[in-house]
DNA sequence: TTATTATTCTTGTATATACAATAATTGTAA
DNA sequence: TTACAATTATTGTATATACAAGAATAATAA
């Protein structure tokens, strides 16, 4: 479906000003399909997103900055949003004893159990790009981070 | 810059699934480039968004349900949103006479003075994606419109 | 050392989003 | 006609986001 029909435009000024909105439009597009997925699981896009990235750096904690860093949408309050994890028993946060201003985050064996049963229902929610050929998907690739300079 | 440097990450399963990620994180990344434009005039993304779509309509009028058909983001409040704009005096609101469920939204000449000074300036802000030809902009624009199916 | 500045996280607050409940009006069927 | 269902908008509420202020700790400089 073209994006003149989804937002009912007839025409955009140039190709580019069209990107520019069908960026955003299928950021929040697919974004809304995540989080309704996700949600089977009470979890947010953005608290799935953390729980990747700690398991990809498990068994080594991360700090709230740099867990900030590696999200897909830097304006998330980490504190918040990880205090929830902690009450699920999902992750563990405690201070840093080196630098007493940090707080080392590390995913549980409940939280890897946990992600591990997602991960039996995530290719439904990734897949979502398999109409794309690899070579679309490079491509698509280079120029969203070309994009971003 | 590549999204394995934005958000650290040393690779990915596929080159989908890392569009899949690059979508959402670039769409994030837009929209808050937007956001801050916009403050200037103090107006969120969205809501410029809606006085867009009531120019190009102008001086026909919406109704809310068409003009939450026409947004970025289907999933704002549209009442509360116009709300806003009527306090500015941007737009109006009144009921549809031949169907009193309904209210018709019209942007006023006052809206269409504020959205010309917003003009002015919109290029800087269009001109994020101007490093991209008319061809690749285009190519963009088919990839994604694919994908949304 | 003490004072100043920078870093890192937490908290507060206003606004926005997501979603469900309600209200008003219109359309449809018995 | 009345009863029921569908449409359209509004309101309520819990959660999330954006951004600024504050608190604790560490680093730097006088």
């Amino acid at each position: 479906m073209t994006l003149e029909e989804e937002i009912k435009q007839k025409k955009f000024l140039s190709p580019q000003i069209k990107a520019y909105l069908n960026i955003q439009f299928t950021g929040n597009w697919l974004s809304a399909l995540s989080n309704k997925f996700f949600a089977k699981f009470e979890l947010t896009n953005q608290q799935y997103n953390v729980l990747r990235i700690l398991r990809g750096h498990s068994p080594i904690p991360l700090t709230l900055a740099s867990i900030q860093g590696r999200m897909l949408d830097k304006s998330s309050n980490v504190t918040r949003l990880i205090d929830k994890l902690v009450k699920r028993g999902f992750v563990t946060s405690e201070r840093n004893n080196e630098n007493k201003r940090k707080v080392d985050i590390l995913i549980t064996p409940k939280g890897l159990e946990f992600m591990a049963e997602i991960d039996k229902e995530l290719p439904e929610q990734e897949n979502i790009l398999a109409q794309l050929t690899d070579k679309e998907a490079d491509l698509l690739n280079e120029l969203l981070d070309r994009i971003r300079g």
